[in-house]
DNA sequence: TCAAGCATATGCAATAATGCATGCCATGGA
DNA sequence: TCCATGGCATGCATTATTGCATATGCTTGA
């Protein structure tokens, strides 16, 4: 009863899947191999791991253990390749980093044509995302976040502090520096439900007017003209066409960290843009708080 | 960088073996295969992982790092054939069970003929050997030993106690009735050196003739009529050729147990085995003491 | 010094694995 | 009812992997 390792990697991504296709795509085969694989390891156990369903292949337990311990595999091989990853002395290759899609232009546009310029050699993968990476299973090398603490089992440097405060469009802003009564059109992210904390009292009146899920759409709002976002310095300073309205005082807000996990964080490249990335964010400090 | 699992097995197989051809065996291929995987890996990696000498493939410190891994993976795979195996209700198929060399004849003969016939449908192999297998690697799926515990992470049921005394041939035993005078020439087992402790005082004359490193060659030996032997109950009375000879009063010896891992104990197999196995060791138990 | 033994490379033919095209079946909506 | 959709099975041509035969290089011992 010998059974080959990449067919129990088969039987993981099937059971993840549900489906011969999911599992194909998600290995990078026909959907017909997969199937194949699937009947090999069923001969070789000699047990049945799926029903064959109309909607797909159902898990048997007997599959669903399988799936437990091919998983535990997978997280060796991640640590496997973590850590050949950080051990390399090389600055050739690819590098993946990874950060929120709004820190790629304004803020770490000039640290990324730096690194280029300094590593030719070395092919930069850029991937911007909302919702982070997942860092153990090397969907990049190094991310940059922000946010209050690195995660678990990662390492992590704070580049800077960060303050926010209320931007909108010129027209706007005239409007609200000349009337203290007109309203206050606030274009929220996300969960916040109610007007910002801590807003200036001599300007009394205040309102939520849009709740947005996307950023972009808020900064693209208050460009507008319709309405005050409470964005960080970074953001409202470098988006054209907004400027600071001062209902809003300075506030603090998370911080920009650069993280990767401790198994990869010594690598050759991941040193080589933290370098140039600490240097630049440091001398760039101003542009985050007030 | 998308590395086969069945790689990596085979750089930990290389790695441990040290050469081409070890590691080929070990995996069941061509050693020309084993030379091409790694070349992949290598490639797929990027990364030197074995110093091609004279002598072998010496691996770098990464494909140690990467061997440690693979090893990680490679439990998680024994952990699964076993959890496997332990779900498994079926009554048909392989079951391997391991015993002391000496145990299989006299002691364990009658039940694995009763098992045969009960279960004609289960394809038995014996693996008779000295040194114990590794239950957890599934080289065995049970094992019957001759010790004070269970090891770790194993199930073990204590069969029967046992004890042991002297035996020798016919005719030395003779002798030894006669004349208390007669020097008692000990055969011993391995590391002991000594006299056995405890011997009836009225037999003054002892000492240690010859030492061998296997009880099958004691048995012989005795046979023979070269000396006297302190061996387990059962042994001297089903060794045709010999009786017990009263220079040694019995001693409390190792019991016998029947062990398997908490993982495959449950299996059908397993459990019908060992019910056979319980009740006749059980209806037999005056044959191993006094 | 030479030959034997062990070890790794390489070329080629056989085999196994894979991808593609096609067909079948169940489901759900017009 | 019919058709579109999503999913699986099968046959066949293609590709990749493998094993065998052969060649080469290094070490060791007579």
């Amino acid at each position: 009863m010998d059974i080959s390792w990449d067919d129990l990697r088969t039987v993981l991504a099937l059971v993840r899947g549900g489906t011969l296709a999911s599992a194909a795509q998600d290995l990078g085969v026909a959907y017909t191999t997969v199937a194949r694989r699937i009947a090999r390891v069923e001969a070789a156990m000699g047990v049945t791991l799926f029903e064959r369903l109309a909607d797909g292949y159902k898990p048997t337990e007997t599959a669903k253990l399988v799936a437990e311990h091919a998983a535990q595999m997978e997280q060796s091989q991640d640590a496997l390749l973590r850590g050949v990853s950080g051990r390399d002395k090389r600055l050739t290759g690819t590098l993946t980093i990874t950060a929120p899609q709004l820190l790629i232009g304004p803020a770490l546009g000039p640290v990324i044509d730096a690194f280029c310029k300094t590593y030719p050699e070395v092919r930069l993968d850029v991937r911007a995302t909302n919702t982070p990476l997942d860092l153990a299973r090397r969907e990049a090398d190094l991310a940059i976040r922000i946010s209050r603490e690195p995660g678990d089992s990662l390492m992590g440097l704070r580049l800077v502090e960060q303050q926010m405060a209320a931007f909108a469009a010129p027209d706007v802003a005239d409007c609200i520096a000349q009337d203290h009564q007109s309203p206050i059109d606030w274009l929220n992210y996300a969960a916040f439900e109610d007007v910002p904390k801590g807003v200036d009292p001599s300007w009394p009146n205040h309102r939520v007017r849009i709740r947005f899920d996307d950023m972009v759409a808020i900064l693209g709002a208050a460009q507008a003209g319709l309405g005050v976002a409470r964005v960080p310095f970074f953001l409202g300073r470098t988006t054209v066409g907004l400027v600071q309205v001062p209902v809003l005082p300075p506030q603090p807000y998370m911080d920009i960290w650069i993280v990767a996990h401790r198994d990869v964080w010594p690598s050759a490249k991941v040193t080589a843009f933290r370098e140039i990335l600490t240097t630049h964010m440091r001398a760039n400090r101003a542009l985050y708080v007030a």
